[in-house]
DNA sequence: ACTGACACGTA
DNA sequence: CGTACGTGTCAGTG
């Protein structure tokens, strides 16, 4: 019979995992209302679903230890010994994960004066008789030993608990360098410290794998022990019976007496109602809707989940291949060549072109087994063929297409059809910035070097190898590489979204935004004036004159000269941040602290004014570059300069806001933000009802979330309650915890608890879909936004506290960060697209997170309105409306709302 | 000239 | 002991 249509057994050593679940959840975050500890049932079910959805057995049973006391305890009474008291608070929890197994009609087993991996080689042995395919889930290693053609192993990482790696034949030679009926022989010579067996002395997995290869097994090795030379020869002589009873000891039983045939251990379909009462009981919320998910898809016969995406792991080739040399190619031979290789292609060509100020001078593109060079000159007619082809939809592959995009609209030519920039699709990946080039995308991806250029040639001759052929060859290899990296939703991102935002950013960048000169020079001067004014105030203070700007130097001031109280320590001394100086100006007022604190805000908008005034280029634009592989979120970042970090909350800062304008052929500037986006999103995704409702009213959030939280009328909020209610609203999406709450709202510990206590009673389901993020975040190792954004976290693995909480923070606010970039990227690629159908004048200038400018041709200001709130609101159906608010007005400020 | 640390602007 | 960025300055290093 062949594989595919084999039963699947799935046999799950119950103990093992769960416990597993319990070191790997914290478990402050798993207890009930009435102090039940859950994190072990709650880790344990979700790799289960999880292996439900991705492995479809037809067949299920969880094995489970009765006692730590077996046959092997009486044989060797230390067996285990080393392990402490199991604690009560995973005790407590092993009847409770079963009677959750029992409603979920899971079978399961267990053998008096056997342990669970026992039943796991006993149904190991009878599943393959009987013609399964066997999957055993166990975090003991001594189950390797059941792995053969028929039984696979799942063993979870030390990272987490689902992050399962899976043993088959070859997985357990190739990691362990021997087969693996021979594991039980390397861990009676090794020992196994965790079952307080010890080995034979200075015998490690090296030395053991080498006799096996000698002497065949662990009979055969001891017959020879007299031919081994050294210490360790004499080692094994001497402690030879720890080996053979180790060996006794990890032999697993495969024969057990179990009153159980196979067959009744077909997986039943889930009844969702008899689950409900203990899934209720244990207050897994997010747990019941993916086991309600399960149970549905079950019913449509559909599958469950899709399985996580693989980790790519590329080894290094024997010889890697380099690429073709280049052939130059003009008119009726280019046109020729290009047709055929567009044929020979369908998902595209390796496109890479030559820029030399910011104009095209040439081109490299690649099919897989030829390259072509190709100089370009404007205007020139030998070239038609392929400009006809770069204007053209045939696909395209390239790495770092922005720039290039740019250059050619800069040198009066089209383009269409990017379907894989490399670049953009290798962060989606992995979007912790790693590979920033495509010299980086191909050792990471495809285990190459590209060879270096030569770096004497600066400035490479026409129709000489410029390299662009070789980069577009090595582009054309990597897409289908980086493509099966990703997960389906992925790559839809990748297509839908991200390919078609590459020319709308580069179009923005290139239009940029009017900015007034003169507005700024007066601004800065005015500024400058007034730090002068403040530093000077400031040293008469203290006698005599620092530098500011010196954290060291201010360090001496205040608590050697002064003698303040230190402040919070940093590496390098204490601080001398805002906030702590605020701090201090109420303990130990000082007039030295306001004129600094002054001071810095003055420099500060002053260099931001300078920065910006010198990025206004000869057009009286500023044309700032947008890094779509920014941010690990998905959201887009600004620099040279950065327009996404211009003041507003003073107002000197919106002075600044009141020197981008319109440019001369416009009306106005029209800006469309969306409100509360990031509630929406918190909203949509819990699914809680009340803040659902807060949003359907149209209500004034915080004053909705306030008077539920305060149990009084909308109408008798206050603004201090509103105050308190929109930071932790906010503070919500971001991981802040109470401590946080009371430092920011300037309120003790206890009523910030209190208050996040009554905050979550009233919605409770955020904070059920926010531990749930973690907590499936620590399974799967990634998150997910809403249109399939991941984001990989290995840190929530880590055994640093502190690392491990900052990323529990991080993978809490990733979904809604970046679902929300996910939704106005999508905004910004149709509302482009609206405004090229429609052939409007009016363009969109700039983005920041959740906010779009664009600047208005005569006439089109209700138009374009329409267009953007159209496109914006529209962008995502999230069970609550996407509110837009437009504003209008002569400069970025007056445009605000 | 570069780098790390600090501080601070935005969403 | 609140997420995500980019930028400027200082101060130490080459």
């Amino acid at each position: 019979m062949p594989d595919a249509d084999k039963p699947t057994l799935l046999v799950v050593d119950g103990h093992s995992l769960a416990f597993r679940a319990f070191y790997a959840l914290p478990v402050d975050s798993f207890t009930t209302r009435d102090g039940q500890h859950t994190n072990a049932i709650h880790g344990f079910l979700s790799m289960l679903l999880l292996l439900l959805a991705n492995e479809k057995p037809t067949h299920l049973v969880v094995a489970f230890d009765i006692s730590r006391f077996s046959f092997r305890t009486r044989e060797f009474a230390e067996y285990k010994g080393t392990r402490g008291d199991t604690p009560p608070e995973f005790k407590g929890q092993v009847p409770l994960l079963q009677d959750a197994l029992k409603a979920m009609g899971v079978r399961t087993l267990e053998k008096e004066d056997y342990e669970a991996d026992d039943i796991l080689a006993t149904l190991a042995a009878r599943g393959r008789a009987e013609g399964y395919r066997v999957l055993l889930v166990s975090g003991d290693r001594d189950t390797i030993q059941l792995v053969n053609d028929d039984v696979t192993l799942l063993y979870p990482n030390t990272q987490g608990v689902s992050q399962l790696k899976r043993y088959d034949t070859d997985a357990v030679m190739e990691r362990y360098g021997i087969r693996p009926e021979q594991y039980p022989d390397i861990a009676a010579l090794v020992g196994e410290p965790s079952d307080n067996l010890i080995g034979i002395s200075k015998v490690g997995e090296k030395t053991a794998v080498k006799w096996l290869g000698l002497y065949g097994d662990l009979e055969g090795i001891l017959e020879h022990a007299d031919e081994i030379k050294g210490v360790v020869g004499q080692n094994l002589r001497d402690q030879k019976e720890n080996a053979i009873r180790n060996r006794r000891l990890n032999r697993l039983v495969d024969d057990v007496e179990l009153e159980v045939a196979l067959d009744e251990l077909v997986a039943k379909p889930i009844d969702i109602e008899s689950v409900r009462p203990i899934f209720e009981r244990l207050e897994f919320r997010t747990l019941f809707e993916r086991l309600k998910k399960i149970a549905a898809g079950e019913a449509n016969g559909s599958a469950g989940a899709p399985a996580p995406a693989e980790v790519v792991e590329t080894t290094p080739e024997v010889a890697a291949p380099t690429a073709p040399t280049p052939r130059t190619l003009l008119d009726e031979e280019l046109a020729a060549w290009l047709e055929k290789a567009v044929a020979a292609e369908p998902a595209g060509l390796g496109l890479s072109l030559e820029v030399i100020d910011g104009r095209v001078i040439g081109a490299g593109i690649a099919t897989s087994d030829e390259t072509v060079q190709l100089p370009w000159q404007p205007g020139r007619a030998d070239y038609a063929p392929f400009e006809a082809w770069l204007a053209s939809d045939a696909p395209k592959i390239m790495t770092d297409a922005k720039s290039q995009l740019k250059a050619v609209t800069r040198s009066g030519l089209e383009f269409d059809g990017l379907v894989v920039d490399t670049l953009v699709a290798g962060w989606l990946v992995r979007p912790i910035l790693q590979e920033k080039n495509l010299a980086d995308l191909v050792s990471r991806h495809l285990g190459e070097t590209v060879p270096q250029g030569d770096p004497s040639q600066l400035v490479p001759e026409e129709g000489t190898d410029s390299g662009a052929p070789e980069y577009a060859w090595y582009s054309l290899r990597l897409a289908p590489v980086v493509l099966r990296a990703l997960s389906e939703s992925s790559r839809r991102l990748l297509a839908d979204v991200e390919m078609p935002l590459v020319p709308v950013l580069a179009a923005m960048e290139l239009r940029g935004v009017t900015v007034d000169h003169a507005e700024l020079a007066g601004l800065s001067s005015e500024l400058g004036d007034r730090a002068a004014g403040l530093a000077e105030a400031a040293f008469a203070e203290i006698g005599r004159e620092v530098n500011l700007g010196s954290p060291k130097q201010l360090q001496e001031v205040l608590f050697d000269q002064l003698g303040m109280p230190k402040t919070r320590a940093t590496k390098t001394g204490y601080t001398t941040d805002a906030s702590a100086l605020a701090d201090l100006q109420e303990s130990n007022p000082h007039p030295f602290l306001g004129f600094l604190l002054e001071h810095r805000d003055a420099t500060k908008l002053r260099q931001i004014v300078e920065s910006l005034d010198k990025a206004i280029g000869s057009d009286g634009r500023i044309h700032t570059s947008y890094g779509q592989i920014g941010a690990a979120t998905g959201r887009m970042s600004s620099n040279d300069p950065n327009l996404q970090n211009i003041p507003i909350r003073t107002e000197d800062g919106r002075r600044i806001r009141k020197a981008f304008r319109h440019g001369p052929e416009y009306t106005e500037l029209l800006t469309a933000d969306y409100s509360q986006i990031e509630m929406r999103i918190m909203a949509h995704l819990s699914g809680d009802p009340g803040l659902i409702e807060a949003f359907n009213a149209g209500e004034d959030l915080h004053r909705f979330v306030g008077a539920r939280v305060f149990g009084v009328d909308p109408a008798d909020v206050t603004p201090v309650m509103r105050t308190k209610v929109k930071a932790m609203s906010y503070g919500l999406a971001y991981g802040l915890s109470a401590f946080g709450l009371s430092k920011q709202l300037r309120i003790d510990r206890a009523e910030a608890t209190t208050l996040m206590k009554e905050y979550f009673e009233r919605f409770g389901a955020v904070r059920d879909y926010l531990r749930g993020v973690v907590e499936q975040a620590k399974l799967d190792g990634y998150t997910e936004t809403i249109f399939g954004r991941r984001r990989p976290f290995p840190e929530l693995a880590s055994p640093n506290r502190v690392h491990r909480e900052n990323a529990e923070r991080a993978a809490l606010n990733s979904p809604i960060q970046g679902s929300a970039a996910d939704i106005i990227k999508i905004a910004m690629v149709g509302v482009e697209g609206d405004i090229a159908a429609k052939g409007l004048g009016s363009r969109m200038l700039m983005t920041v997170h959740d906010e779009l400018i664009f600047e208005v041709a005569d006439g089109e200001s209700e138009v374009l309105e329409a267009v953007v709130r159209d496109r914006m609101a529209h962008a995502a159906e999230l069970l609550v409306p996407l509110d837009v608010q437009i504003g209008r007005g002569a400069n970025w400020e007056d445009a605000a709302h």
